[in-house]
DNA sequence: ACCGGCTAGGCAAACGTATGCCGTAACGGG
DNA sequence: CCCGTTACGGCATACGTTTGCCTAGCCGGT
């Protein structure tokens, strides 16, 4: 490993024109001075430091993405959305988990503030309620104003662009098709308390029955999202009969925790009871789930690629004068004449912020229903 | 956001000062010092730049993992294993999706040193057969000598230390299982072609049956990881019967795919058939396979802390005096009359590879039987 | 009074790169 | 022959920290 000053010297060039070669300015270089450096670079296996690069730039080739969990599929798709988008660009992806908890999930945005990342993406999904929420609101503000910017993939608001699914639309789809097979009595087990995901769900399922003149047959169970809660809440259905005719899950793994309780109590799915989840994950695809397809991938590429495609706030440079008062030594230096900002305030040159005032964009993307075997129309009558 | 500057100014200080109170130096500094200096900071929102941090200190507070696809439970818990004990100790994690292509994991490897990464955690797990391994060790002890720490998850050895699991005893585990359960003809599927996993797996599952005496009634079907592979696989065994008193997959995507071809054909399991698979993802709990935990998190974890808590190489400072060799004439000797090493020697102070000669040791963790509903004693007697 | 040690704080040199601004040729046109 | 222009390359500075060394003051011991 090498820095470039040696690269330079093994060249016997200066240090500047090693770095407009080997970093492609466009500053004229002579062919033979290239080969030199690109010689002597290739000998020390020279490979640019990229802290060094991040420090006299704008920001760093870094984009940060956080998750509740990354060993929860929901978040593991979307993770790998971004770091696909980010690799492809040069970027390298760092990657928190934050558990729900807004207080981590500021310190981790903290942290990736300090490497300048180019942006980092929330898919923390936290609760609309938490008390916190307003210092996550002013961390990710202070952060856009130094340059991080800032994409949410979660319905909270942060004051920064977004990209979503309607998630009212979500579940009302799904109902949809289970009103559709002719289901009546349909239960809908819900997810975490407090977040907004779970209330837009819930809104969507009732929604549609309003609509079918089905309120009165709709059940909402508390859930959450786990494959325990949609077991615990099925139970709960077992034991006060009769059965509903369709039960949907908050998502997958509470449609599968659902769907396992009922085969174990020895009910026939599809035949006496349909079960459908919302989310797609590979496990409904393995035991034959129906559910709503959600394009996590795309949600997690296009955020990165929104972070990276942006253009950067160049930084102020200080052009040579700026004196920052009292002497600063042997040079006379007042070549440039040209004044940065008038001297005596702290925070001059301020308008960086250029990104942080740009309308916060909410880009909603679309969902797809998938039919797999745990529904089908309803046959029997009821009970 | 500010830098070191602006706090010492604001607090009215030397910049060194403002540093040794905010970095926490044992260099003694008064405590009304201290204060003003504590109270500019947080007047100016002051968060050190990790980036010149990183400068100048051996290596940046960032580890690195490279897995083959977050978006697969294997590799998203070893990831979850990773951030936790790197976000506990106030490092930040980097990720890189490598897809099992070893191109792709040199770059990435070569992305992540450019960070000067404290470590980069390898479980891309790479073909052993893979004509590009010597490539990729090569940039793994480059990058050992310049700093950057490297341990391996997969077996394949990659000159550094790995935290591994015993994959023949693995194998091994399951399948005296099926065997202590009265099962006789067991068919294994397999992994990919040209793993190490896949062969060491294999190994295990024939040895216990050879143990059993029942090296005849073994049978391996070519396989991969994956659900569709085990449905595949799965679908040639029934057509072309006697059926196996029992199935395992070479991991648990594959258990799933075999049992979900089993059920569709009306083949009790565990009544007819028995299915197994390893690794045990959640995926296993939800469809209650029996299967071999593995401890990922913990070989995530454990390889984290080894990079965090190794001794940083301290990077040849250059001690300004270091006699510098009799000053050699050639050097302007600029004021300080300091040269950082005589000119002409390119590669002065070498050995940086301190770390690289450490013996690479192994650390082979246990693993531990899960009996779930897919397997049952044999109860009937055999076709 | 002198000196040695200690405390507190400042100076400046790194770390490695990018880039604005300059100087110096070469070169071509008038 | 002179001058404007362009191509090329170097100098120096900035980015924001850490840290070795130095200095100034102070105190106590001899």
């Amino acid at each position: 490993m090498s820095s470039l000053v040696e690269v330079a010297r093994a060249a016997g060039v200066a240090v500047s024109t090693a770095s407009r070669v080997l970093s492609g300015s466009d500053h004229p270089i002579s062919a033979k001075t290239r080969a030199k450096v690109l010689a002597a670079a290739e000998e020390l296996d020279y490979s640019p430091s990229a802290l060094a690069r991040a420090m006299v730039s704008p920001h760093s080739r870094l984009v940060g993405v956080l998750v509740s969990d990354i060993d929860n599929p929901y978040f593991s798709v979307i993770a790998r959305g971004v770091d696909d988008a980010a690799s492809r660009a040069g970027y390298v992806t760092m990657l928190s988990n934050v558990d729900r908890r807004t207080g981590t999930e500021i310190d981790r945005l903290q942290a990736m503030r300090d490497y300048r990342a180019a942006g980092v993406v929330f898919a923390g999904s936290g609760y609309v309620d938490d008390p916190r929420t307003p210092d996550l609101v002013d961390a990710v503000r202070r952060a856009r104003e130094q340059g991080v910017q800032a994409v949410s993939l979660a319905v909270r608001d942060l004051g920064c662009p977004s990209v979503v699914v309607d998630n009212r639309a979500v579940a009302h789809d799904i109902t949809d098709h289970l009103v559709s097979l002719g289901h009546r009595r349909i239960a809908f087990i819900e997810g975490p308390t407090g977040m907004t995901v779970t209330r837009h769900r819930r809104e969507g399922f009732l929604a549609r029955m309003r609509e079918a003149g089905l309120a009165d047959s709709a059940q909402c169970q508390p859930g959450g999202f786990d494959y325990e809660s949609g077991h615990a809440a099925t139970l709960r259905l077992l034991a006060r009969p009769p059965l509903p005719d369709a039960v949907i899950g908050a998502n997958d793994e509470v449609a599968v925790g659902a769907l396992s309780a009922l085969r174990q109590a020895g009910v026939d799915v599809p035949g006496e009871v349909s079960v459908a989840g919302m989310d797609d994950l590979r496990l409904a695809e393995f035991v034959g789930l129906t559910t709503v397809s959600l394009p996590l991938y795309e949600m997690g590429s296009l955020a990165a690629r929104h972070i990276i495609d942006s253009p950067p706030v160049p930084r102020p440079r200080v052009t040579t004068s700026a004196d920052a008062g009292r002497s600063s030594g042997a040079g006379p230096t007042r070549r440039g004449g040209r004044r940065a900002d008038p001297p005596g305030d702290g925070r001059a040159d301020a308008p960086a912020d250029v990104s942080a005032d740009v309308p916060a964009t909410t880009t909603v993307l679309g969902h797809r229903l998938t039919v797999r075997e745990t529904t089908a129309r309803r046959t029997g009558e009821r009970a």
